[in-house]
RNA sequence: GGGGGAAUGUCCCGAGUGGCAAAGGGGGCGGACUGUAAAUCCGCUGGCUUAGCCUUCGUAGGUUCGAGUCCUACUUCCCCCA
């Protein structure tokens, strides 16, 4: 699946050439398809919290490219399927999100990843749909005899999804067992809707998507396509995007745009150049050269990876104002306002404030941390964890610093 | 319907003779070494007003000076017989 040069079209070639591509259903009709007419396709995403992490990104830059090739993505939201659940890979029931709660969370998600897509009229402009605007509005028995009919129950025992809960022997509810039927009647929806031809997600997203096609096929007679990504993990084989401080949301307001460009400043030496293949636009050519940097000179490479990720997201000038912050941070080890800031009255002891900013879970976690000497105040560890911190403490900027290990910072400013 | 087994530190896996804040991993956090990398080594890993106190071993009771450990009932899951 990894040569991209058996490709006409440049859509595929690129997505190849870039590692995004894991699987394909007809690669060959597929590829003569993108080569002959603007292609209409789309991910869908669930709306189960207020903001997507970095494992959807890979998703989003398949849109992403689409777009740049000439192609019209459909960001679909499950504002429906998000009240089924979708039980692919996990052991457990979700907990059931309220309407009001997956309304929000489908806004917010929306709201954080807007500038990674083009919304409009145009012939390739991204259109943003959401599953409810059908799902909802289903009638049951209708649905049944149309839709219901045509899957066997016998081959969705079989489906991973299915069939991996079953083998564990952890329970599954009727209502997650439609979620693939939901999924499925989605593609075909999408199909009467925008013409919409190709179905991408994760490769864990295989079975849904087949069911999808497999529908289309049934009651529409339209030959519809599949295309996965690959799992992207990190060299050492640790999931992406999870880090002891939670996921990696995508939103400013939950993971600001500093701690994102340093998730992708201490990205493992040999990550870069798959992740700048992955999550930049930069060219190929540009890429090889920056991988081919070795020992510290790589360093260089990752912040070029940080720069263009985090400008993605949010915006060139917020990228370079990270970048900044970072580089006075460690490079200068000085004092840099773009830390994250908080707000807290002074006079108050050590224990508090590593709590009150999020140094540390628990006072005891922060008398673990002091007794490792790994908390430190402007720089100078801490010894003593009924250390009393007043005003006194602040440098001439008014502000003091509070660091947890080498790479954990915090402004604490007095109101 | 009958018989047998299992549930442990709210991240995961897992040992546990009536004295247990509970072995050992993994993961995570901190320290050393480095390049804000990896690997390696060391320390920590329930909470609190921390020489002490409080709360934890599926749920609820009971026996005992003392229960994760014994008894009873219940819940969920696994295996065997019908």
């Amino acid at each position: 699946m990894s040569d991209a040069s058996r490709f006409k079209s440049d859509f595929l070639r690129e997505f190849t050439a870039r590692g995004c591509l894991y699987d394909c259903t007809d690669p060959e009709a597929l590829d003569a398809l993108f080569a002959r007419e603007r292609v209409t396709a789309y991910i869908g995403f669930d709306c189960t919290a207020p903001s997507l992490h970095v494992g959807s990104l890979v998703q989003l830059m398949t849109l992403r490219r689409l777009q740049q090739a000439g192609h019209r993505p459909i960001l679909l939201m499950g504002g429906g399927t998000t009240k089924i659940g979708d039980p692919s890979g996990k052991d457990e029931t979700r907990l059931l999100l309220s309407d009001q709660q997956i309304e929000s969370n489908k806004q917010s998600i929306v709201k954080g990843i807007q500038h990674l897509l083009k919304f409009g009229e145009g012939p390739c402009d991204a259109i943003m749909a959401d599953n409810a605007e059908w799902l909802d509005r289903l009638e049951y028995i209708p649905f049944l005899r149309d839709i219901g009919r045509h899957f066997s129950v016998n081959r969705m025992l079989t489906m991973d999804s299915v069939k991996l809960r079953l083998e564990r022997e952890q329970p599954m509810s009727f209502l997650e067992f439609n979620y693939m039927i939901m999924q499925a009647y989605d593609f075909v929806e999408l199909y009467r809707r925008y013409g919409c031809r190709l179905q991408s997600a994760g490769s864990d997203q295989w079975g849904n998507i087949v069911s999808g096609i497999d529908l289309g096929r049934r009651v529409e007679n339209a030959q519809l396509f599949g295309l996965t990504t690959p799992l992207i993990t990190t060299a050492s084989g640790a999931k992406m995007g999870k880090t002891a401080a939670g996921a990696v949301w995508l939103n400013a307001d939950q993971r600001s745009p500093y701690e994102y460009w340093q998730f992708w400043r201490n990205t493992e030496d040999n990550d870069v150049g798959r992740f700048l293949r992955l999550f930049t636009d930069l060219p190929l050519a540009e890429i090889a050269r920056l991988e081919r940097l070795e020992g510290a000179e790589l360093n260089h490479a990752k912040i070029v990876l940080a720069n263009e990720a985090t400008a993605m997201l949010h915006g060139r000038s917020i990228a370079e104002e990270a970048a900044e912050t970072a580089r006075r941070t460690f490079e200068e080890g000085t004092f840099a306002e773009g830390l994250p800031t908080f707000a807290l009255k002074l006079p108050d002891g050590v224990l508090n404030l590593a709590v009150a900013t999020g140094l540390a879970a628990s006072n005891s976690e922060a008398r673990k941390l002091i007794a490792n000497n790994g908390l430190r105040l402007n720089d100078v560890a801490v010894s003593d964890p009924r250390l009393q911190v007043d005003e006194s403490a602040l440098t001439p900027e008014g502000v003091l610093k509070l660091s947890s290990g080498k790479k954990k910072h915090v402004l604490v400013r007095p109101p």
